[in-house]
DNA sequence: GTTGTTGCAAAGAATTTGCAACATA
DNA sequence: TATGTTGCAAATTCTTTGCAACAAC
């Protein structure tokens, strides 16, 4: 189940209530296929009539993402989120129009595994993101 | 050449005048295997008894960063820098102490060539660091 | 009714900028 | 001397918190 298509049960799961302003986010999360930060956010919604406060756009992101439902990653020391699907995966960004596309890594786990036990270490967690320029940008 | 063995010539090869406040500045980060940020950094100076400025602190890390001396990974939403050695490379880091051992990573680079191959991105960088806690703290 | 949520205003923290004094070449 | 660098103070920006009104259960 995609959050998608449910979003109020997934809120419910996640013991978050589906209040107007999340289900706001969560709608806005899901018209685009980038990533934004909670005042890129904040200020969409604002443009597009939809009152919702700043305070509420950094903690109802903080909430989904703790929960699971978004994926966060950095972008220049601010936070960028985006719905994710269930499964583990890596990001392929475009550094200018900000898509980003996920992409399976099958590989990438198997690397991490092997480095991690090599240096004794106990994996928490790894991130392996590329960065570059979508085919539609380089023509644009 | 290692930044380590002749800082100032570093520093003049990326055009950069090797001031007193900028040979402190690598002299910290050669002393310590664990990534800091600009306040951390500064913070430690001070308390040291070296004389430099939160805002030279944080332009020198940026111009170091920028003149590929220095790695740069974000930590909490905070830019955090380490000298780095000449070849591209990976990190594991400990979220114990910090500390952040350098990884090859050739599996990764053609890894990171096939993706974006396959969505017809143009690669400008990317990223690979596998977070966990290293062996001597988890016997601590 | 009880408990979780919202949003304003204020506080806090990280970072950047203007600019005059200073150091390097 | 000419130009790059420093550092203070002030301004900016991002984020969090206190708390009273409000919505969901």
């Amino acid at each position: 189940m995609t959050v998608g298509t449910h979003p109020e049960s997934a809120l419910r799961e996640a013991g978050l209530r589906p209040t107007r302003q999340r289900l706001t986010v969560l709608a806005a999360l899901g018209d685009r296929s980038d990533s934004v930060t909670a005042q890129q956010l904040h200020a969409e919604l604002r443009a597009a009539g939809e009152p919702v406060g700043l305070t509420t756009v950094y903690r109802t992101l903080a909430a989904l993402s703790e929960a699971g439902l978004l994926d966060s990653f950095e972008r220049e020391a601010e936070l960028a989120y985006r719905l994710c699907g269930d499964a583990h995966h890596h990001h392929l960004v475009c550094e200018t129009c900000n898509r980003v596309e996920e992409i399976d890594a099958a590989e990438v786990e198997a690397w991490v595994e092997g480095v991690a036990r090599a240096h004794g270490f106990a994996v928490t967690g790894h991130r392996a993101d590329i960065f570059g320029v979508c085919s539609a940008c380089q023509s644009g």
